[in-house]
DNA sequence: ATATCTAATGTTATACCATAACAGTCAAGG
DNA sequence: CCTTGACTGTTATGGTATAACATTAGATAT
């Protein structure tokens, strides 16, 4: 994680911060409870953690926070619920950068694109629905049967573009 | 790695220990001399070694090969051949395995989704074209600059759907 | 030829990411 | 109550990746 993101904290997330993250969150039970699972405090905190996040956290900075907090600080604390939260569509992992990020819609069915700043690491989730289908013809042709996908693009972002111009 | 992997060696790589693997590696060398940058032994090797294995290589079994053939035997030798490569286009990197396989199709420019078997772990390179066209055309209206993607789907092998029928 | 400069290799050391295995806890249903 | 299964927590360990620096080898210009 480099101070460099930390310091720019105005780029692009779109959920950090702000009344949306609550409505996510009463979301985020809803579906637990639609799916017959427990959104328990430390899947909850960490789904919490996440959405204040301004940029996608690694499990090590979760595990920090959920520590710091009264709750288990051992790495597979922070990683079970991460995967948990993946799992249930609450969250994403974002590979590139060895992180995860929250969902920023849940409750929708959703193939969602990754848009990665190469300057600020933010990471916006883009809807995906072309791109999932020209992937899934690809396979298709391939004999492959897909399950799921990554799709992940580096670049930069608006604000980056405008602040670098 | 799974032992599973190394046991099913029948499944989908298409570029292992044939008569392929030489052509490659000279679209490899005049693509290096294209660009201006050697394609030096320990680089050639590694190519090979990428080439001759059936499935993605970890960069640690890379280097235990490299290494019980008088290269370094430490992890920056290998990762620094294999980001080479990867640089330019003569590998990829398949962050699902944390691993890296040779390129199909250097020489050609082309944009490339990785198509993982869950089963036994091949890793095919499929055309991506459009599913790249869908992406660029997503990132464009988040007025994300795009410079590069990892697009890598998960799924059944048609190999593996027969064998599991 | 040889001095010089740069790119590439090799090494040590360390940091970061992730999971296996097992022990204790807690809530729901019999 | 007591059992059962899911959840949390811990210890321990394994796998992935890079920083920093010393050394060597290739290219270039005198």
């Amino acid at each position: 994680m480099t101070d460099h993101a930390a310091a720019s904290s105005f780029c692009c997330a779109d959920h950090s911060g702000t009344a949306n993250a609550q409505a996510i969150l009463t979301q985020a039970e809803d579906r637990a409870k639609a799916r017959g699972v427990r959104l328990t405090p430390v899947r909850r905190r960490t789904l919490e953690i996440l959405l204040q996040a301004h940029v996608a956290l690694g499990a090590y900075d979760v595990l920090e926070r959920l520590g710091a907090e009264g709750f288990g600080s051992q790495p597979p604390v922070a990683y079970r619920a991460l995967n948990f939260l993946v799992e249930h569509g609450l969250a994403h992992r974002i590979r590139r950068l060895n992180a995860f990020t929250a969902c920023a819609h849940p409750g929708e069915e959703h193939r969602a694109a990754f848009l990665i700043c190469e300057a600020c690491d933010s990471v916006t989730e883009a809807p995906a629905r072309l791109v999932s289908d020209a992937l899934a013809l690809a396979a298709a042709e391939a004999g492959f049967r897909l399950e799921r996908a990554t799709i992940e693009a580096v670049g930069l972002c608006a604000a980056c573009q405008r602040a670098s111009a």
